[in-house]
DNA sequence: GTGAAAGCGCTAACAT
DNA sequence: ATGTTAGCGCTTTCAC
């Protein structure tokens, strides 16, 4: 069933099909009728990739998420849809696992839908300016930056919180508890993703703090997964290191890593306490609540795609924007019960 | 850059470069490696829109994913997509909200894409034959069947638990431990979703167990959400009905509940006993471990895919499976504390 | 092994 | 207000 089909079968060009369908003024009130009613009753739809490859302009952003099931991203993607909705674009979604490239999918998305401009949620922090070429939209990566990259400053858009600097002050709210023996969970110390941003954070406010960090003290989960954090938990828990507090990269693994202490006989936080990265609504739920450093989520849609816009429409150029984390106080976290040391 | 322009630039056809492009066997070497090399210096990708219009055939199985935060549905979208690439096929997956339209998604994406089929994860059990005329191509629904519609049996496929019977079967769990003031938390009682469905399991099972359901102990929060899980909670432990143990149609509402109840003043599960149905991973983690009955998302994403390629390759008609979801037993049930009534 | 040319289904001038 | 027609970028016969 094409255009042509119903055109024959309304006795009319196709030229004035494709004008009811598309709801352009210039068609007599009768054969639009006449057109709706054969549409509906073939159940016509519009061959998409004859339209787009034939229109040579869009009104399509693109939104590639990277890490499929990060319940972190659930909340942002509602407020970047609304976002790019109420500006009159459309949004466009791709989900790809954490193991996929961002960049060649955006490419490709680019091409394959017309894109204005691009939205990174999660990827890789270490892009050079070889790997960024497939993409000739304008694009900004929200929830994290370039950390790693050697990109000057105007070539890359971001909105981002300051991974290192909101571990800092998660671990330093540690310390001022008076805990000394803190540890911490990571997915990994050198894996050029946040995890190793964390981490960094981490170490420079134990230093700062003059703790000397622990070489065991450190549980390396190997992924973001629950399962990963439960286990690397239990491991450190059941290693004989001593500790009153832990710091974790992110709260769903803070989750599973309560869950592992209190299975080898510490509650939280009387005997430990844990604080966390990311704000997850769930978190709010948990038992203890959790303490942990929000990002905030909602400014951080908005601003993503503020800065696009202003890209796309030209009024502005890159622009980095690094967001503040708001401490959200649960029930995780708690003084030590004794110095120990 | 177009297909034409890479031929210009190595001086051959447009029709040799599409060779090179997808990999022909019957051009030279020599034109292959330069071509090859032009493509990727001019970071060149092909106009996906104008391949699918010209292609007639393809390997695309559309996955349709209706509610997007739904994390129930995170483990069979890796099953489903791991499923359908094993057949030698490509998942084409598009995420809708909960109020968006699968039926009209599919039917666009089938054109769109060429697709050779489509699993619905998630979506209305009330179609009409008329409603699934725009689909064209097998489909079968995923995690959920047609109980409120009218098709005849071999008009549509699925592959689900069967919702009523698994809510009949834990609320039972809780009668045999002794409970009688059973309460319950539901989306909604009459919203044709698996909550009205997993409700009428709930007042089935009272009746079988000689309980008569009172209006007072029903709590509905209106979504799935945690947040009007935690309201709705609220709202019926603070109004005076008393009651040992709740049934809650979904994990992630659970852990919302669970937090409600011990926010005023009830210990779960000493005060009052917690069963869901769903069986997150997530609820593993939580304190106390969630009682849930686990649908077996596993299979369901083999069987579905496996259902649906054996329309697809011409093996099979509809099929409909119903799966036998597995108690899963955590630390949110115990006997009620002393035999009120 | 390579090229020329006919569409795929649609939109958007341009005519009428 | 409606029809005619030239492509959009690509694949695929069919020649050579």
């Amino acid at each position: 069933m094409t255009i042509k089909d119903i055109a024959r079968l309304c006795g009319v060009s196709v030229s004035t099909v494709s004008r009811v369908i598309n709801d352009r003024p210039d068609v007599s009130p009768a054969v639009r009728a006449a057109v709706l009613e054969t549409v509906r009753s073939c159940n016509y739809i519009p061959n998409n990739s004859a339209r787009v490859l034939v229109r040579s302009n869009s009104d399509a952003v693109g939104l590639v998420v990277r890490g499929v099931s990060n319940p972190f991203y659930s909340d942002i993607i509602k407020v970047i849809g609304r976002e790019i909705d109420a500006a009159g674009y459309t949004m466009v979604m791709q989900q790809i696992n954490s193991s996929a490239d961002e960049i060649g999918t955006g490419a490709i998305m680019e091409r394959e839908k017309k894109l204005r401009g691009i939205v990174f949620l999660g990827g890789r922090s270490d892009y050079t300016a070889e790997e960024l070429r497939p993409i000739t939209v304008p694009f900004v990566c929200c929830s994290y930056d370039n950390s790693f990259g050697v990109l000057p400053r105007d070539r890359l858009s971001s909105v981002s919180i300051d991974d290192g600097q909101t571990a800092y002050r998660a671990v330093s709210e540690l310390c001022a508890l008076g805990h000394r023996r803190i540890a911490a969970l990571v997915a990994g110390t050198d894996d050029r993703s946040i995890s190793e941003l964390r981490y960094h954070g981490y170490l420079r406010a134990l230093k700062d703090h003059g703790i000397e960090p622990e070489e065991a003290l450190v549980a390396c989960a190997g992924s973001f997964s629950m399962e990963d954090a439960y286990r690397a938990t239990r491991l450190l828990a059941s290693g004989g290191a001593e500790f009153t507090a832990m710091f974790i990269i992110a709260d769903a693994m803070a989750i599973a890593a309560i869950k592992a202490l209190e299975d080898t006989g510490r509650e939280v936080p009387r005997d430990c306490s844990v604080i966390a990265v990311d704000g997850l609504a769930l978190s709010q739920y948990t038992r203890p609540t959790l303490t942990t450093m929000c990002q905030p989520s909602e400014r951080m849609g908005e601003e993503s795609v503020r800065i696009l816009l202003d890209m796309i429409e030209g009024r502005a150029g890159n622009r980095s924007l690094v967001l503040e984390p708001l401490l959200r106080s649960g029930g995780s976290v708690a003084p030590p019960r004794r110095a120990r040391d």
